[in-house]
DNA sequence: GGAAATCTACTCGGATACCGCGTGTCCGAGTTATGGTGG
DNA sequence: CCACCATAACTCGGACACGCGGTATCCGAGTAGATTTCC
C-alpha cells in the first residue's frame, strides 16, 4: 500500500479551498468542501476532527458552524497534515532480526543489539529525508502553484460557491403548518 | 502500514550474510539463511525468487545448490533491494481529485487536469529524495558497518556457521536395507 | 568398473489462509443559530 | 415586546462493514548431486 493515505490527499485538497476565506463570514462545513471534491462527507468530516486535534484547523460547532484555517497558509506544512492525518507512522518498522540470529543461541551477547540496527538506519534515514522534503511545502506555496496554472477566476469562482452554499443554510426552519405551505 | 515491507529487511539481512561467501563452495541454501536469521524458511524462498529475478542474485538449483550474490556487494544498493522485493510500488497514488471539484460539472476543463497534480508534485519529489537516499548505501556499506560494532570474529563465526551447515546436508543416501541399519 | 536406478536436497511457482488496516458508512450526543409561539 | 421552544444544521466520536494486500504455509514440479545396485 501506499505510505501517505489518500486521507491525506482529501485533507489537503479541502485545505487548498480555506485560504482566503474572509473572516466574519460563515466558514465552509466539511459537508460543504465535500461536495465541493467530489469526496465522502463522513469521511472527510473524520478526518477534520483529526485537523482539528491538531491545532491546524480550528471548528466551530453548531449551526452555521464550520472550519476555517487555525493559522496562515504559509504556516502549514505538507508535514504538518500528514502526520495529522496518518500520525507519524513509521517508514519501516524493524523486527530486530540482528538478536534472533541463530549464533547467538537463546542470548545475543549486548554488543548485537546495543544502538539501532544499521539497517534500520539507513531507513530511518530515507524517512528523514522524505520528510524534509515534506515540510518544505506550505499549502501558501502548492496554492501559489494551482493559481499559475489555472486561469485567474478560479479563486473568485470558489469563494462564490462556498458563499453561495452558505447562503442556502437555513437552520431552524420549522415546519410550517400544512395550510400555510405553499 | 510501513512504506517498506518486512520482506524487504529478511532479505537484506540475509543478503549480509552472502557477501564473502568463497566462490568454490557450495553456496548456502535459503532453508540455512532462514534458520540463521530464525525467519520462516518458505516464505524466504519466496522472496529470493524476486531477488533472482531482479538479477541481484544467481542460484543454482538441485542438491547442494543454493544462492549467491550476483555481483559485488558494493554494486547493490538499498534501493535494488527494496524495488526487487516490493516493486516500485507509490509513495503515494493520486485519485485526480482536482478533476472531480464541483466547480466544473461533469466536465472538467482541459487546464484542470493537464500536468501533475500540484500536491502529487510534492509527494512525488518527497519519493525521490528518499529513494536517492536508499540508493546511497550498497550492502558492503552497512556490512561495513555491522562489522565495526562487532567483535571481529563474528565474520568467522558466521563462514564456519554456514559451511558446517553445508557439509551435513546428505544428498542421495538411500534408505538401507532393514538388515544393516543400526 | 561403469551405467542405471534411487534417494535426497535443492529452487521455482501456484494456491490458499490469516489478519491488520485503510476506506467508508451509520448513528447518537452535544452545540448553536433561526423562526415561530405564547404570555 | 420578550421569553421560550422546536427545528435544522453543524461538529464530535464511537461502532462497524468491507476489501485489499502483506505475511505465512503448504505442496507439487522440475533439477541436480551422492550413493547404491546391477550387469
Amino acid at each position: 500500500m501506499s505510505y501517505i493515505s489518500t486521507g491525506v490527499e482529501y485533507a489537503l485538497h479541502c485545505l487548498l479551498f480555506l485560504i482566503d476565506q474572509p473572516d466574519g463570514a460563515t466558514p465552509p462545513s466539511t459537508r460543504d468542501l465535500a461536495v465541493l471534491q467530489g469526496v465522502s462527507a463522513d469521511y472527510l468530516a473524520k478526518l477534520f476532527t483529526r485537523l482539528q486535534q491538531a491545532d491546524l484547523i480550528v471548528s466551530r460547532e453548531g449551526a452555521m458552524g464550520g472550519v476555517r484555517l487555525a493559522r496562515a497558509a504559509a504556516d502549514i506544512s505538507v508535514l504538518d497534515v500528514v502526520v495529522a492525518i496518518d500520525g507519524d507512522r513509521a517508514f519501516f518498522d524493524c523486527q530486530e532480526i540482528r538478536g534472533r540470529c541463530a549464533l547467538f543461541g537463546d542470548a545475543p551477547p549486548a554488543w548485537a543489539t546495543r544502538g539501532t540496527c544499521s539497517i534500520h538506519a539507513v531507513m530511518i534515514e530515507a524517512e528523514r529525508k522524505a520528510k524534509a522534503a515534506l515540510a518544505a511545502h506550505s499549502l501558501a506555496d502548492i496554492a501559489g502553484r494551482v493559481a499559475a496554472n489555472a486561469p485567474v477566476e478560479l479563486g473568485t469562482m470558489a469563494a462564490q460557491w462556498l458563499s453561495d452554499r452558505a447562503a442556502r443554510r437555513k437552520p431552524g426552519r420549522p415546519t410550517r403548518p400544512l395550510d400555510k405551505q405553499e
